[in-house]
DNA sequence: ACTGTAAATAGTAATCATTACTATTTAGAG
DNA sequence: CTCTAAATAGTAATGATTACTATTTACAGT
């Protein structure tokens, strides 16, 4: 992969963030320092960053994609009336993090990624 | 919400289905015994149905949505290679059963739902 | 059973996040 | 400096989902 200047910045803005935002959302930020990128050109980066494992991809309800530059583990609650994301860093404390901050959870969702065996064995 | 009986094979159609149909399949299964059906009531009554708890959604990395009618408890598992979602019942022993099923594990995702605290006081 | 009405439906059109395409620019190896 | 393949900007296309509308239907109240 050749280096850019428009990947470099996608991922100074994700890094910087501290929402979740969706490539919309990125391409605004990055337009303030470099006004003629082109949105395709956000995807396609986004995409590539997300294959390089440099970004991570966060389930929402509002039929976007968003995206998270920070890799340290941990967990998001996702509220069904206004979509907002939060991080939840501290696992093994998950009832009282929600206790105390104010977020009624009502279900729960685990989803592991890889490769199945058929993918492993075809290739 | 009153009953209609497209509703009603809709969710039956989802309750017989082993996989983890998208809208579009849904329409086709229950095309099969109500031909005239339109695509349009299949999303609405998915819709209708998740609201009311009876299906889940399940993530995948197709940009379609995939629903579930079984409601007990249990994880996924999804292939980065050709997106087949995998039910994972027996929690307590995760590492073994993936060792079991042949499937390489690379990563995980957590996420709780539910009412964020801001939206349970501005009712 | 009959009637009124609001919910549900079939069929079609519209939306819009994302992807594909293409001529041009650019990184970086030799 | 030159060559080449990758990356870009700008635009068009895609396709899953939603919106719209005339018609049908469930069912509560008479």
């Amino acid at each position: 992969m050749r280096s850019s200047k428009q990947r470099d910045e996608v991922l100074k803005v994700l890094k910087c963030s501290c929402d979740h935002p969706t490539a919309d959302m990125i391409y605004e930020r990055v337009k303030e320092t470099m006004p003629n990128i082109s949105l395709g050109t956000v995807y396609r980066n986004l995409g590539q960053l997300h294959d390089e494992g440099l970004i991570t991809i966060v389930e929402s309800s509002d039929k976007k994609v968003h995206y998270e530059g920070n890799l340290e583990d941990h967990i998001h609650f996702l509220c069904k009336k206004c979509a907002v994301i939060t991080d939840i860093f501290h696992k093994n404390e998950v009832p009282k993090v929600f206790d105390n901050l104010g977020h009624l959870v009502e279900s729960q969702k685990t989803v592991y990624y890889g490769v199945c065996k058929d993918c492993r064995n075809n290739i």
